[in-house]
DNA sequence: TAGATTGTTAATCGATTAACAATC
DNA sequence: TAGATTGTTAATCGATTAACAATC
């Protein structure tokens, strides 16, 4: 019977990977030890935040030491699911999707790319990367041939419904969305979106409210 | 003598693009008036969160009516500066960066990409929609003469921080980073990251986290 | 006018920071 | 042992939600 954690916030989860990344710079750079004190000046986090966040998975540190860089690596690296292998599939294989499938970060976060499709009959037989590119109407074949985990939606918003739809109708519990739409899934679906348009929308605000201030000082 | 604006939260602004894009939907629609109540229950939103919100910049509503779409989603324009244009560079032309010069997003946020630069001698002289594939030893004078505000990083993370520094160097005062790590910039230069790979373990966390879940219980 | 809905203040909730006993 | 630093509780801060008078 496990100890039942209590909900974990997502700004504590949203911290994890930026704390791996560092964890994985400080090994790099033959660092062994760190203290919470440390590695909050390096990450611009109070050392109180890194100890409480660390603190909802487990105690990690030492007293009077600290924490082991690679100890604690490997732990959120566990605790990410990273070392876990997840297969997935892009659909929607224009720019994007092909810069996708291109796009090396993904054996560092556990994913594996097994296919890619796309509607349109002009790139249905092109390899990106080894990675075919398939008729869209044979995903739900391959999906169950193949043990797919996650879907990789890069069509645009207008598609990206029925994709999920089609998805989520062939058992796929995971979607990365890059469709600037937001997407309508059973309750059981996880949705992780990478919305450019928002990002870049936040970036011409922080621009022009600085020259508003500029402009009123 | 502006009456100053207390300064707005993060989690305020970050949400205004989400306004702005369902409003957009709701004009298409021909939808002319909304109240806060129907546009929470669209977003997920509570009511009171989106009177908060808009209250930070104005009072764009009519008591007993609700908000007119049109002009609400012309305010929020006009606060996020989408209608002002701002020239982008791309620094980084391979699959990613090629990526992102295809992508159509720009326009809607006031972007226009000027030109690509690349360290690589064989994608130098290409064009890319007509945006040619510039030497990044060219970049410089490039920015002196065409008034550019804003880099956009799409390197591998070793060359991003030289590039970054490259750029600030020669004024720019604002980054869109898709380079998977932190830059180090004067204080009164904007970054704003996107970081794929935090993204996708953040999947791979909630991925893991509801398996947990099923095999606990 | 009566009903609806805002703008805004107050209450609640959750996340961050500070403090400190425990202990390596 | 003495110094350092954790894990954890308490205090603070900020963001969200509720409530309601103002008013269209």
């Amino acid at each position: 019977m496990d100890r039942m954690k209590p909900n974990i916030s997502m700004a504590v989860i949203r911290r994890l990977p930026k704390y791996y990344r560092y964890l994985n710079e400080l090994m790099e750079k033959g660092i062994t030890r760190i203290s919470s004190k440390e590695f909050g000046r390096i990450l611009g986090f109070t050392a109180s935040q890194i100890r409480q966040d660390l603190n909802c998975f487990g105690g990690f540190g030492q007293q009077g030491y600290g924490y082991n860089v690679r100890e604690l690596r490997d732990e959120i690296a566990n605790i990410l699911g990273i070392n876990k292998t997840k297969n997935a599939i892009i659909v929607g294989a224009g720019n994007l999707g092909q810069a996708i499938a291109n796009y090396s970060g993904f054996r560092g976060s556990g994913f594996v790319l097994k296919a890619m499709f796309d509607i349109n009959p002009r790139l249905v037989g092109i390899s990106i990367r080894d990675i075919k590119i398939m008729d869209i109407d044979d995903m739900g074949e391959f999906i169950k041939n193949s043990g797919v985990n996650a879907g990789i939606i890069c069509t645009p918003k207008e598609g990206a419904q029925s994709v999920a739809d089609r998805l989520t109708g062939e058992g796929i519990k995971a979607i990365w969305n890059f469709a600037p739409t937001d997407l309508e899934v059973p309750e059981d679906v996880i949705v992780e979106n990478v919305h450019l348009s928002e990002s870049l929308m936040v970036l011409a605000y922080m621009m022009n409210e600085r020259d508003r201030m500029e402009n009123t000082q």
